[in-house]
DNA sequence: TGTACTGTTAAGGCTTTGCTAAGGATCGAG
DNA sequence: CTCGATCCTTAGCAAAGCCTTAACAGTACA
């Protein structure tokens, strides 16, 4: 169904909820320590991460600053009974729903249920369709007007991930972390020049754009043409 | 509903306010003096405080700053009428809105509902709808009847920080802070001409406005039109 | 009527982006 | 192991767009 990394470090809690997600057909990946966990969601781009703010190693809060400065991944926070304070600062800080502990499998099934809705999760390896644009991420295809499309492998990764988030503005240092995998190092010129590559091979140019639109000062973002 | 607390010394006043949000059904506290205000909103962690700044025991102003060094509760300031000066300096202070007294229990509703609103958990990317006004952060775009406005970056920052505030005068030093991220320089000047260009792309001038709408003396705010 | 605040316009400088080309790395075939 | 082809990155220049400053006009308020 879906990629859920839990970062928390009671083991109890960690696999109980590793358990009542995996029995819902959940891909489940679980982390003890902030440092393990940050490692597997940079690693595995999941559709959901479940942290738990009382980490022993880090706090919770800027680990949650350090996976909303690389990723998107939809985050559910998890305080202790009396930390309510911190799901203010951690729904401001970017987490889209929060749980307190102690939690019921049942809340804990609902919120990820609604989250991923919310989300509206794009199924791994489902074509994406966007105009006369279809990505094939399965086949890793793409093709235009039914034309199969010479894109090289970053050339591809780059267009499905902007597929995947048709409409959205990304920022070119979210692709060099979610494209190039590297969240930090590397330059913006480089997914520069990759992002005219792609408009040349779609037929198009930036001043005469019809799927990559750019947002100045900002990122770019595929839309579905006029 | 939700956990308010007054902190107002005049008996009548915050009886009064007590009892209409009562009525609305939000658990009410009330505190006469700022010590026990202080008290009272360390240790429940209200959703909300109403705050009169002229208080016998301490500046309201020093209160408002002391909350705000412990916590990042929504805070609505009420000055008799004549203090004016006072609101622009608690707008900077950290307020997220005013009362002017006397005020009506609808004046008083209407504004906690609006702080509520505006304080209760909107999904990330959820665009803000004003009238016929759509900004939509996460495509960074935003349209007026249906129809795409072409704004540059920093108009942008503008127009969706005063719609995440609707209703609230802001000022402009606030506004550099916030949106230019400059909280000591910078001149209030270059928002006065963003403001302008604003209006000039919804249509609409200083004189005849709709949607933007100056406060002579505090600032700016943005309002449903009529 | 004067003063302080606000509205508007224009222009220059600066930042960001688009695109080309070249060097080097990687990978597979033979 | 070597060659060849493809691909990725870096560098650099040109162009476009934006922000700020400055100057002046207009407006509310005492």
């Amino acid at each position: 169904m879906a990629a859920v990394v839990i970062i928390e470090d009671e083991q109890r809690i960690r696999e109980l909820a590793a358990k009542a997600l995996a029995a819902r057909g959940h891909e489940v990946h679980t982390s003890a320590t902030a440092m393990d966990g940050l490692q597997t969601v940079i690693g595995l781009s999941p559709d959901l991460v479940i942290l738990d703010l009382g980490l022993p190693d880090l706090d919770g809060m800027e680990l949650l600053k350090m996976i909303r400065a690389v990723s998107d991944v939809p985050v559910i926070v998890a305080t202790a009974r009396g930390e309510e304070p911190d799901i203010v600062l951690s729904l401001n800080a970017g987490a889209d729903d929060h749980l307190v502990k102690p939690f019921s499998v049942e809340q804990l099934e609902a919120r990820v249920r609604a989250v991923l809705r919310r989300a509206s999760v794009t199924p791994r390896g489902s074509p994406v369709t966007i105009g006369a644009l279809v990505i094939d991420g399965a086949a890793r295809e793409a093709s235009l007007d039914g034309e199969v499309l010479e894109l090289s492998p970053k050339e591809f990764d780059l267009l499905r991930y902007l597929a995947e988030h048709t409409g959205e503005v990304i920022t070119k240092r979210r692709l060099l972390a979610e494209v190039w995998r590297q969240p930090y190092g590397g330059s913006e010129k480089t997914v520069d020049v990759h992002l005219s590559w792609l408009r040349r091979k779609l037929g198009e140019s930036a001043a005469e754009s019809r799927y990559l639109q750019t947002v100045r000062g900002v990122g770019i973002k595929i839309v579905e043409p006029a």
